[in-house]
DNA sequence: GAAGATACGGAACGGTTGCCCCGGTTAGCA
DNA sequence: TGCTAACCGGGGCAACCGTTCCGTATCTTC
């Protein structure tokens, strides 16, 4: 078990790479590419991503867990805000703008972990909070909606159009007030 | 060449179950099921489903063929109806239904091929004179709705609450509706 | 009921994918 | 300058699946 000897010049060096290459790699093209893909881009062996990070989901945890975790506080932030139905769907936003610029997100949310319990926990605060306020339909849960995302993240990026997620993004959110008000 | 000699009685009767047992299979799993799944649940070897269908696509293709020409179909019919609003809500709402009942309408709908064209060009209509009416907010294209029925279905079907079909469906029908009418 | 054609079953094949490890080599550090 | 950490990337390996092959069983016909 060596001690945490400080990395020598180059593993620190690389593993930045390494890092850097996954974040990019990750956000263009979700948890699903070879890991190949981001050794290559980091201008690497493939055995180097692993003397780093013993798991491809490890260093996939690596890449998205600050990422997570800034949604996470956002969240939280927001649902001490003064008008429960803004503060809904502010958040909202933040999470479909996050989602399309980066392809991960969709798998960041739905993957099972500590960090996605504690995102449904903060969303469920904030929706509740809108539904009672009565500026959200009531019939719709957190859960719904975290698979609800995700699958309109995979339908956008899936899509030839690049306007198509603004639009769905829309609709969805407009289904999501109360109808007749 | 041999021409259309009547098949043997058990070549028949093994025909029968194949497509039975892939018309249970595809819509429970999907297209992406082990093409074994069906064999087995036919009582019968992988060899003779291909002795009977060349490809497993081919397979598909005719158990799905008879639904969305149905579905086609009944879209064309209801393009003639008066009210255009209602006879698009009414198509949705059986597409819904088709979807929620039958995992393989998902690839059905949207696998390419002439008759997802053919669909595809039914639905346009159904979607134009009812955006026309004013009955359905106008940004949202027949591609659009395809692709997040698609999602849609996807997402229903993964949930492990089988309320959640029923509740994102109203909420993106309701997206659909235009908002402040 | 026997001969011949037809169809069957399911093991084996071949292609693909993609995570991860190993063996020889390089390059940092003391 | 020598010792060791670290690198590289080819390939092992396991899983998965569509498809084919061929010895065997079953049906049809005479």
């Amino acid at each position: 078990m060596a001690a945490d000897r400080p990395l020598r010049s180059d593993a620190r060096r690389n593993r930045d790479r390494v890092l850097r290459a996954a974040q990019e790699v990750f956000g263009e093209s979700g948890f699903d590419v070879p890991l190949d893909e981001i050794a290559t881009r980091a201008g690497v062996g493939a055995g180097t991503v692993y003397r780093h990070f013993p798991t491809k989901e490890a260093l996939f945890q690596a890449v998205v867990a600050d990422r997570v975790a800034g949604l996470i506080a956002d969240a939280q932030r927001r649902a001490t805000e003064a008008d429960p139905g803004v503060a809904f769907f502010d958040f909202l936003a933040r999470l479909g703008a996050e989602g399309a610029a980066k392809r991960d997100t969709s798998d960041a949310i739905a993957v099972p972990g500590p960090l996605r319990d504690e995102l449904h926990d903060a969303l469920a605060v904030l929706l509740q909070r809108a539904q009672h306020a009565g500026a959200v339909r009531a019939d719709i849960t957190a859960a719904d909606l975290v698979a609800l995302f995700k699958g309109l993240l995979d339908v956008a990026h899936e899509a030839d159009d690049p306007g198509r997620a603004g639009r769905v993004l829309a609709l969805v959110i407009d289904g999501l007030r109360l109808p007749r008000l």
